[in-house]
DNA sequence: ATTTATTTTGACATTTTTGTCAAATTGATT
DNA sequence: AATCAATTTGACAAAAATGTCAAAATAAAT
């Protein structure tokens, strides 16, 4: 019995990965997705079933990246600065590189009631909230309820990314411009979040 | 010639807003709006031409919005502290009331090439830019590049709201204490930008 | 070379969504 | 009450998107 395993079932997975979290297209169809993976768009069905199992598989995985991501900062045990620091990094590289990935998310949550994978919470964020309080009463950081300093981190990491098309042109400068911007992003918001 | 005026072009128009900007839908037809709305879909047509047309509408009217509201602020001459408290005031109750209004914006000008109104730069950003590093001159607020600071601004207001559907399910919290947490970002936000 | 299971592909069917049109309705005005 | 334009509505048409199926192609294994 033969495993082919030619490569259209990931190449269509990373086609509708680029469309969805890199480019955007968030209203894009299965017909756009298999012409630009170049294949006939009945391979979409023979290997996902149908375009919603696809669109599943894809938030999916995008909620384990996050998820992963997530926990490998909360469970490492540097120092806390460092910690965020080395958080910052991973985020921004993300974000960089997958843009749309959270509006994605939440568009598929709200059409589809997609649930995050798992039935517990997705990250062990109590030990995370419990050290971002810590070090709030060590000075370090405004003291507030601690989900704040998280959404402040996620707000400033992510957000940027997400409305560029907006700040272009708002701002009125063009992508090089705006990526230069983005670039300094993580000494911004070091700054912004530490005293 | 009579003109009649019902309200239904409006009674349309808002229905679309609700469910674009308020619900996060953005994949609802013609067909969801007009039935939510409680008219035949034959209705868009007469009034809006076409989808398209009505999206536009939407889109453009939420532009308006936007840019008068940053203009008031970038045009008042209130001492630069209130100037921003008085902004992020504006904008926190307009991200709570439209928490999609900006993801809206950006997907249709991902999907449709939809551009901003008018040639020129919507806002005139440039004063405010200048009057930030005037401040950062004075050691109000961080150094950085100006735009830093706008940007730290609209993500710390806007983006809890819009990934609200998220942060509830990574934190584990219903949609009452996420309400509670938005209710205090102000405050969080004058503490994080302000030294 | 034949077999076998996997994969690819095109033809077709179904469903969904959008758009068109003309007839019916409405309510103000003459 | 008759007129008239704005509005509402349903029937129909067209287009777009998804899904089904069986036949063809492929490549490994016997």
């Amino acid at each position: 019995m033969p495993a082919k395993n030619t490569g259209t079932e990931a190449l269509l997975k990373e086609t509708a990965k680029r469309i969805f979290l890199i480019e955007g297209r968030l209203h894009a169809t299965t017909d756009d997705i298999a012409k630009e993976a170049g294949v006939p768009r009945t391979s979409v069905h023979y290997y996902f079933r149908s375009r919603d199992l696809l669109f599943k598989q894809v938030f999916n995985e995008a909620m384990m990246d996050l998820t992963v991501r997530l926990n490998q900062v909360v469970e490492s045990d540097l120092p806390f600065r460092e910690k965020i620091e080395n958080f910052i990094d991973i985020c921004l590289t993300q974000a960089f590189a997958f843009p749309y990935m959270e509006t994605f998310m939440v568009t598929e949550m709200i059409n589809h009631e997609f649930k995050l994978v798992d039935k517990e919470s997705p990250v062990k964020i109590k030990g995370l909230l419990k050290e971002i309080k810590t070090e709030m009463a060590h000075g370090t950081i405004p003291q507030t309820n601690p989900m704040h300093f998280v959404i402040n981190l996620f707000s400033l990491i992510t957000y940027p990314s997400l409305a560029a098309p907006l700040y272009k042109q708002i701002f009125a400068i063009n992508s090089a411009s705006y990526l230069k911007l983005l670039k300094e992003r993580k000494q911004v918001i070091l700054k912004v979040l530490f005293t």
